[in-house]
Formats: structure tokens, C-alpha cells, sequence
DNA sequence: TATGAATGAGAGTTCATTCAT
DNA sequence: GATGAATGAACTCTCATTCAT
């Protein structure tokens, strides 16, 4: 039931840019709380502390509003990783930055890392940007491999070669989500330990060991 | 008057115990095809071939419902794993049985692996119950690789080991995802490649290889 | 939801004069504890140890259940004050058993009144058969004053013993109303105290004292 | 093209007050007409021209627009009757006035009346506020009583006192409820005739005279 | 620019009632 | 005589979305 509640108006007639990021925040904090569906854009709009129709003046639809956010919180992650991860490091070393960027991002924002790894995943019109980002990860992972296995005069087939950067990835969104899910966590501590099941585990890979499924 | 005879009479009155299970199938399709805010209990009652209230005596709730599913679901997948991984094989053998049952379930129900992995997830009524199910399975996999070092006279931090054994459960849980979206993808050879990383990057930590964060 | 009990059946094969009682018996249990419109049939079939579809064909209808149930309650009443004030006793005599008669009924069948004093008051369906029950009592109450009232040589006008009748009758409904909620209240001296009120108040009315509004 | 012109616009965008009230007397009217269960919420929103979510909006669950319904009609009717039985005149002046004002509301007010007589009685929800103003009720009657006894120097126990108001307050609802039915009935009138019996019983009762019941 | 007022459409849930056995 | 299985129809409540000011 809507109460009258005479609110003071903070600021009012704010130029349309911070608006707009003001309302974005307000919908990343209202969908990682609620997930798309349970979020309302009534509650959006209370969060942002502005009109239901300011938010649809700006942002659109709901729909629109969520892929909003999800393309900033995407673009500051990428920007993170991929200005961490500088292309010119020997291989482990861009995996490590690459990975501490990573961890870190999730750790600082972790409302905008559940809106993208938890909302978007699995409902429809949004996976398709998901898979998106994580192609480009998993194609840059595998790039790094491919790289440091040619600098050892090694190869390994294509596929192969992703379906391992995939898991890698994997893992690491696994690991970022549990992160998100612990205030506590270092974000430090936990690419380090990554860092050890993918470096060694690719290392391995990478020097031609490799385990095969026994006869039977 | 032109009489239709249906060829394949749409049987009435079943007894409860089959209906109980026909409408969970259906529970399971629909939620995996939209997710749980998205699905209506009018499209599960639909595709059950069976009317609303049914579903409500029944199974409950919509809340209700989908927690049925995912013991359903869930039960049968730890019944898969658990099977195959029999306890008194040697550690290797354990985790590629473990991982081809694992693999094997979500290629043959890939819509129960879509409610578990995409819509339980993150939804907070549920999310419990998950964490339960990947708790237990990454204590599993802790055994495995804890029982494993101890054979060769090693040891590391329990922490450590968990760390370690939650990616391997979360990169298998994304290539199981990844799988789920490809139907034309070999579970068993997922399970090989999964095996390879797993084992390999874990051998080489219980191998006592480290891999350290650099001084900077 | 319905949950499956394996309940061991009491008594099978009831006459169906029994039966007809017992689901009367729940009835009123049921109306009296929700409300007519709250009540479930679910739930008076389950009080009453016996599948829905019975009291489908013993009592017929919800509406015709209710009616039933009222009928008895309205039966049972009315003997019971009727059978207490014979008609041969003075008036007082008379208006003093069926006082005590009356509360007497409503403290035995706490649930049988409230079915009928707060259920059929008001809901059209039923009212009709509740205001001919307190025409009949206001008619009696009526007919005691009017008597006692001639035996003094006196006469008041009709309509105004009417409304002298109503208001005592409707006296008492309150203080059996109050009665009815009131587990530990004695009925006896519940009664003596609504003697008390009408047999002074008209008793006064009728030795010819009369109050009349001021001029203004 | 022929343009209608409507000549009395029905008027739109409302401020909030007047809807309130608007939808108010809209559910009054309904709930009267039907009791409280048998009320749609989609007949009071008809009924006041305007749409459902408006009436959620604004008054809350069916519930609370019960409950929002009771609280004003039993302000405006306390209001009525305490306005009028100014406490510093003569006890007998008091009860004609309260009467007469009660039952002049009742009168110009028959579906609020009903609302809160026949439905907030026995509804165990709504029971509680109903009971609360007929025991302010019952205090002040208690009271007039009290203070025309103490004036003739007599006493009575206070439980004794608080039964008879009781009673008197029994009466006049019945009356009440009585005049609701019966559009032609004089409000005026009917209020004489309640004074009749209040003033003269308890004007026995007060004197002292009583009746006891017979050994048997 | 900014918002209070307003609504169409739809979702979950329950219930009285009836078959078919 | 007795019941488990089944449903049409309502009803409460919510939400994304849009006017009109």
C-alpha cells in the first residue's frame, strides 16, 4: 500500500548523465538483491530516489534497463581485466594480473558481479550477452595458452585448447561467486589460489602430459 | 455425426503416485525453459496435461513444487555419482567414474541440470538447498585429493584443499552448463577433457609444485 | 496441499440417519469456528471423518448444508425454551423459564449459536430464516406482556408492545451473544440478570409509567 | 464525425484525498450489500469508478480496506453520540440524547450500520475492533447509571451495572439493526421507545427494586 | 524536467462441485 | 455406500507501463 511520505527532495533537476548513472546504480543494487524478475521498477525507482516514469524516460523498459546494466557492469570488468592483463607479460604473468583483476572487480563490486554471473545466466534474453563476455574470456585464455605452448614449440588442437580455457573460466566465475557471497574473502588470496589450479594445471597440459580415460 | 476416436486415448484417472511424477516432469521442462519467476503454474499445468488445481493438491505450492524438483533432481544425480564412484577405488579412478556419472547425467537430463544449475542458483529460497548439494560434492572431491597426497606421504592446509576442490566442482559445473547447451556435445569426452585438467593441476599441488604471486 | 495419511477408518457403513447427524455435528463445528463463507467443505468433510462426495449426497449444497444446520439449531431452541415456558404458568413464571431456557441452549451449544446469531444475521441467503425465529419469540414475549397487561385491565397499543418485545429480545440475543464467548459465564445468572432488565423495565411500562421526550 | 460530448464529465485524475473517500464509500456500500467474504474487490472498485490496483494502492489489502471502512464509521458514530450526550447534563438527559443520536445515525447511515454491526461481529479479524467500541459503549451507559444511582444515594456492583449496560447496549443495536432493515421506520421514534425501556428498567433497578428468581 | 494518478493484464491460489471406479 | 481423482471459475493481489498536469 503506497503512504504519503513527505520526503525532503535531496537534489532535484540534476543534468541527465548522473541521473542516469544514479538510476543504474539503484537498478544493479535492486536486481542483484531481488534477481530480474523479483526486482520491481517501483522499487528501482524508490531505490534511485526519483519517479517511475524519470526511469522510463531515461532507461526504457525494464528489459532495456537490465541490459543497461549489464553492459556497464560488463564494460568496467572487461576494462579491468583486459587493462591488467597488458598483452606484451610473458603468459603467467598476464594470467595472474588477468586473474587479480578479476577477483578484485568481483570483490569491489560485488552487487554488479551477482546482476551478471547470477540474473543473466539462464534467462533468455540475456544469456546471449553473457556468453558473449565469457567467449571473449575464454578467447583470450586461450590465446595466452596457445601462446606460452608455441613459445615451448608445442601444439594442441583448437578445441581442446578452449574447452580448457572454458573450465579455467569456469572455475573462476565459480570461485568469484562464492567470493561475492563472502564479505570477508580476500580477493588477493583467492587469485592466488586459482592461480595454482590453473597455472599448474595447464602447465602440465602444456607439457605434453596428459591423462587418458583407461580401456574399460 | 462424425464421432473422433482418439487412436491414443489421453488416460484419465491415473493413480496418484504416476501423476505425482508426470507433473514433476513437466515442472522440470518448464522451469528449465523459463526459469522459475518466468514459469506459470498454468504452463506447467499445460504441459503435465493436467489442470491447476491438480498441481496444487498435489505437490503445493509453486515454491513448494520447484523445491520437490530439485530433491527429485538432485537426489538423482548424487545417486549417479555416488554409484560410480565407488570409495574403494584408487583416487584417479574415483574422480574420472565420478566425473563421467556427473557428465553422463546432465548430457541424459539436461533440463533437471538447467533447474539445478541456472534457476536454483541465486534465487534465495533456494540457493540453500544447492550450496548443500555442492558442499557435499566438493567435500567429496576434498577426500579424494586429501586421501590421494596422504598415499604419497604429503599433506596441505584442509583450507587449501577446499579452495582447490571447490574450482575442480566449479569448473565442472560449467562445462556441465556448457554441455547442457549443446546437444550434440559427448559427455564422455567432456568427461576426459575435465578429467585432464583436474587431475593434472591437482597432481601437480599434491606433487608439491607451488605456484607464488610475484613481489609485486 | 494434500498429503497422503493412511488413516484407519473408525466406523464404516453408517446408517444414514447417523451420518446425516455427524455431518451436521461437524457442520456446525466448522460454520460456527470459520463463518459460512470461510468454511472449506474440505474442511467439514474432514471433520466429519467422511469423504466430500457424502455430504454431497446426504446434505446436498454448501447453502443447503448451512440451511440444515440452522434448521436444527432452530428446532432444538425453540423446544427448548418452548417446552420450559408452558403456557398455563403466570407470565412471569413464563418470560423466567424461557429466560433460563434459552441461556441455558446457548451455554450447551455455544457452536450452535454462534451459526446461528453471527452466521445467518446478515447473509441474505439465511437471514430470512433467522428473522422468522425472532418473530416467533418476539411474538410470544408479546403475547406474555399483552396478557400480563390485560389481567391488569390495561392495553397498549400493538406496534408498541412489538418494539418493547424486539428490544427485550434483542437484549437477550446480545447477552447470549456474550454468553457464547464467555466459556466460564453462568448461564443461570446470566439469565437472572436479563430478568431483571425486562421483567422491571416492562413491568414498569406496563403499570402505565411511561417516559416522554422533552419538548425539545 | 459526431463527437459526444459528455455534459457531466466524469471527473479524472483526483487528488488523493477524494478518491480515498470516494473508494470508501464505495466499499461501505458493498461490503453492506454483501458481507465481507462475498465482497469482490473488483465490484468495490466498479463501484466507486475507478480501477482495482487504485484501491490497493490506496487502502491496502482487502483486509485493511475492512478495517479502514470500520475505523471511520465507528469514528463517526462515536463522534455523533458523544456530541450529543454533553457530560454535564442530568443522566436522563444524557441516554434520550445518546439514543437519539445513535439511533439518527443508524438512520442516515444504514450500510455503514450493517458494515459494522453484521459483518465486523463474529469475523474473528474485525471482532476485536467492533468489541472495543461497544465496550467504550458500555462504560459510558455503565456510567450514566452509575452516576444517577450515586445521586440518589444508592449503589450496585459494578459487575452488576455492567451487565444491565450491556443489555441496554444490546437492545438499541438489535433496534439499530432493526431500523436498518426498515427503510420507512422514524429514527426519532424508535429512539423513544429504547428510552422507554433503558430509563424505566434501570430506573426500577436503580431503585432498588428487584427481581429474584423463585426457589426452584 | 518531473510526478501523482491511473490501468490492462496476468499470476498464484482456493473452492464448490462432479465423475468414474 | 463410498472415495480418490479431477476441474471451471473466481478471487486477491502485483506489476510494467502510461497519461495529464
Amino acid at each position: 500500500m503506497l503512504t504519503r511520505v513527505s520526503s525532503t527532495p535531496t537534489f532535484k533537476r540534476l543534468p541527465r548523465a548522473i541521473r542516469e548513472q544514479q538510476m543504474l546504480d539503484a537498478a544493479v543494487r535492486v536486481f542483484s538483491r531481488r534477481g530480474f524478475h523479483a526486482a520491481s521498477m517501483d522499487e528501482i525507482a524508490d531505490d534511485a530516489g526519483i519517479s517511475k516514469p524519470m526511469v522510463y524516460a531515461y532507461l526504457g523498459t525494464k528489459e532495456e534497463l537490465f541490459v543497461a546494466c549489464l553492459h556497464r557492469e560488463t564494460a568496467r570488468m572487461m576494462e579491468a581485466i583486459a587493462g591488467a592483463a597488458a598483452p606484451d607479460l610473458p603468459a603467467d604473468q598476464r594470467l595472474w594480473r588477468g586473474l587479480r583483476a578479476f577477483f578484485g572487480f568481483v570483490g569491489a563490486h560485488r552487487d554488479g558481479w551477482k546482476v551478471l554471473y547470477r540474473q543473466a545466466r539462464g534467462s533468455q534474453p540475456f544469456a546471449a550477452e553473457l556468453a558473449a563476455m565469457r567467449a571473449r574470456l575464454v578467447g583470450v585464455v586461450a590465446g595466452m595458452l596457445d601462446h606460452a605452448l608455441r613459445a615451448e614449440g608445442r601444439e594442441v588442437a583448437e578445441t581442446e585448447l578452449e574447452v580448457v580455457a572454458y573450465a579455467l573460466v569456469g572455475a573462476s566465475e565459480s570461485l568469484g561467486d562464492w567470493l561475492a557471497d563472502h564479505p570477508d574473502a580476500e580477493p588477493e588470496k583467492t587469485a592466488t589460489r586459482m592461480m595454482n589450479v590453473a597455472w599448474l594445471g595447464a602447465g602440465q597440459l602444456l607439457g605434453g602430459v596428459t591423462w587418458r580415460p583407461p580401456a574399460n
